[in-house]
Formats: C-alpha cells, structure tokens, sequence
DNA sequence: AGTATTTGACCTGC
DNA sequence: GCAGGTCAAATACT
C-alpha cells in the first residue's frame, strides 16, 4: 500500500530536491569566481531557502486530503509552521496523529467544509443544466428527496481515487424554477485537474450527465486549441446566460464553489503560461481569491472567476474566513493560513516565464 | 476494455 | 424510524 502520497506530490518533491541540488552545485560553481560576487551567491541562497522551505511546506501538507486541510486551519493563527519555516516535531506529531483520525470517513464528512450555490440556466440558448465549474465530477448518486419535485443528484470528485481529492458536490433541481439549480458543494478539490470552461450541452438532466462526460472527454481532448477558442467564444454567452447567486451562504465556509484551490503550486493552472508568483500575491495569496471575485459589485464577475485561475492552497488549506473577510478587497492577510506561511518565507522571484506548464514539468 | 452512470441496498445522523 | 447520503453491482457508453 502506499503512504499516502500521491503520484504528482512524490514527483513535486522529487523535482523540488533535485532543483536543490542543482542550485547547490551551482553555487559550489559561483563561489569563488571573482564575476560573481555576493549578489549572486546570496541569490543562490535564496534561491535555496525556498527549495527547502517548499519542501518543507509540501511535506507539512502530506498527502493531499481535507483531513489535514483543517489541521492546517487550526494552526492559525498560530500557523504550525515557524517564522523560519521549520515546524516543531511535536506539532508534526500532532499534525500526523490528527491526520490519521480525520482519515475516518464519517468524520471527514462532518468537517468538510459546505456551501451553496443556485445556477440559473437559459433553455432558449441551448445553455441547460448546471454550468461547468471547471472541475470533473462523477455522479455516484440520486435520491429522490421528501417533498422535492426533482431527484437529487450527488457528484464526487473524479480523482477522488487517483488524487485523494474528497470534493463533492449535490444538484438539486428547484421546484419553482426548473431552470434553477441549487448545487451544494462539500470539501474542497485538492486534485489538479480544474478545467476550463466547456460550455453545456443540451438537454437539462441529461447535460447533468454529459456535461460531466465532456469534461472527462476533455481532459483527454489534445485539440485544446478548440477547446480555448470554444471557451472564449462561450464565455460571453455563458456570463450572459448563468447567473449565480451565492445566497444563504455559511458565513463561515467559502461562499463560493469557483475558488476551488486545487492542490499545490505546482498543480496550479492558468491560461497564461506566463505565469508569476507577483499574481499569485494578488490573486490567490491575498486572500486566496482571484481579484474578479473580491469584488461583489457585479455577479458576472462571479462566473468569470471559474476557473481560468484555479488556486492553490497547500494541500488544500482550509479558508476560514468570514464571508466578509472572503469579499473585502483588502482582506486582511493575517487572517490568511496561506499568508501566515507565505510570510514567513523569503520572497520568492519566480521567472514570468518559467514554463509551469511545460509538458512532463511535474513528471 | 475501460470508464461513467444508474439504481437498489446499505449506512449514518437526527 | 426516517430521510439523506454513499456504496457498489449492473448496465450503458465510447
């Protein structure tokens, strides 16, 4: 049996050591030739330090699951992980124990985190059923519920296997309004595979099905091309046609179903290979959200924010915040799990064009 | 053949 | 005991 680890976290941290080293043997190399002077050397320390501290931040997180999500919400503020990066033994220990009674899966249920989402659709533009919200579901149940018209339907994550990612989610079809969809999240995804936008099929409950097809299908589509330039062309259309409301939301869960972080920098995607750490900061760090989304003044924003920036979050830390703390602007970086860690390291320089998204990267 | 969906049975919490 | 949630075998789909 394994440890735990998913494939792509051991390949994470495979990639991270041998970057270590390299940058180690690199600095063996500087240090002592007279054109490099301490600049160089002290960016190679840099360079070094965070090696070492993402690893560290990796190895806290563990293998990707929700359990250890809120372990690492516990620690805030008092964040497990020291200003200097470093974790105590004794908090690991407990961090570990704890891990191992949250693996229960009733237990899990109960904390995972919820919240509630209502997704109008337009039947006369061919855009039926619950949008996409750029991650694969897979339907592993419906239930007809008491004094509903419609079944409910209950998604799972469809890397709950491969990736430990313990996101689910439930649709329900309203009553009064059939083009209403009521979709209750549970759990946050911790796997890699958010995707874009794929624009919904046709036909109300059997795009619930195929629409969770497409994106499986998608995921394996090499013309991704097309997929983009349908992704932009039906975005508009989409922004114009969904509407979600995020009412009657847990003041304490997230509010909203498209901050999905998945799980690691490294599993991160963005649309623009040019990604940098500076929209990081802006975007996912300060708050863990994408600015589109800090912003309530327009719904639409909502939609846009689906999933062209899947966030990460360590692992999947828990953002307990309040629902003002998730909308403000400013949101206060203190309050963040992610900005307690982020804090505490050394700025990082990523280089705009480091190709995060270079095939075989993360393998 | 591999993967996703369906659906009745089973489990859990209230 | 009941309703909601999940499991897993059967079935459908690609």
């Amino acid at each position: 049996m394994e440890n735990g680890w998913s494939w792509e976290q051991k390949t994470l941290i495979s990639e991270l050591i041998q970057g270590m080293e390299l940058a180690k043997q690199l600095r063996v190399q500087f240090s002592g030739t007279s054109s490099s002077p301490e600049s160089t050397d002290m960016l190679l320390q840099r360079i070094l330090n965070s090696y070492e501290k993402a690893l560290l931040i990796l190895r806290w997180s563990g293998p990707v699951g929700q359990s250890h999500t809120m372990r690492v919400t516990a620690g805030v503020p008092g964040s497990p992980i020291s200003v200097n990066g470093s974790l105590g033994s004794d908090e690991f220990e407990k961090g570990l124990k704890d891990q191992q009674e949250l693996n229960d899966v009733s237990k899990k249920r109960k904390i995972l985190p919820r919240w509630t989402d209502q997704v109008r659709v337009n039947s006369e533009t061919g855009l039926e059923g619950p949008h996409d919200d750029g991650y694969s579901w897979r339907k592993y149940g419906q239930k007809d519920i008491l004094g509903a018209k419609y079944p409910r339907s209950y998604y799972r994550c469809t890397f709950r296997i491969t990736q430990n990612c313990w996101a689910t989610k439930q649709v329900q079809r309203s009553d009064e309004d059939p083009n209403l969809f009521e979709i209750t999240y549970r759990g946050r995804h911790t796997c890699s595979h958010a995707t874009n936008l794929v624009p919904a099929p046709s036909s109300p409950e059997k795009q619930e099905q195929k629409h969770n097809n497409n994106n499986n299908n998608n995921n394996n589509n090499n013309d991704n091309d097309n997929q983009q330039k349908q992704s932009l062309e039906t975005l508009s259309t989409i922004r114009n046609n969904l509407r979600v409301a995020t009412e009657n939301l847990d003041n304490r869960e997230m509010a909203h179903p498209f901050s999905f972080p998945s799980t690691s920098f490294g599993c991160m995607k963005s649309e623009n290979s040019h990604f940098s750490l500076s929209e990081l900061d802006n975007s996912a760090l300060l708050g863990g959200f994408p600015q589109p989304f800090l912003s309530q003044a327009s719904p639409e924003s909502n939609y846009f924010t689906a999933s062209p920036f899947q966030v990460s979050n360590f692992g999947g830390v828990y953002m307990q915040h309040s629902e003002s703390e998730i909308i403000s602007a400013h949101t206060s970086a203190t309050n963040s799990p992610i900005l307690d860690i982020d804090f505490s390291l050394d700025p990082v320089e990523i280089d705009p064009n480091f190709p995060f998204d270079t095939p075989g990267f993360f393998s």
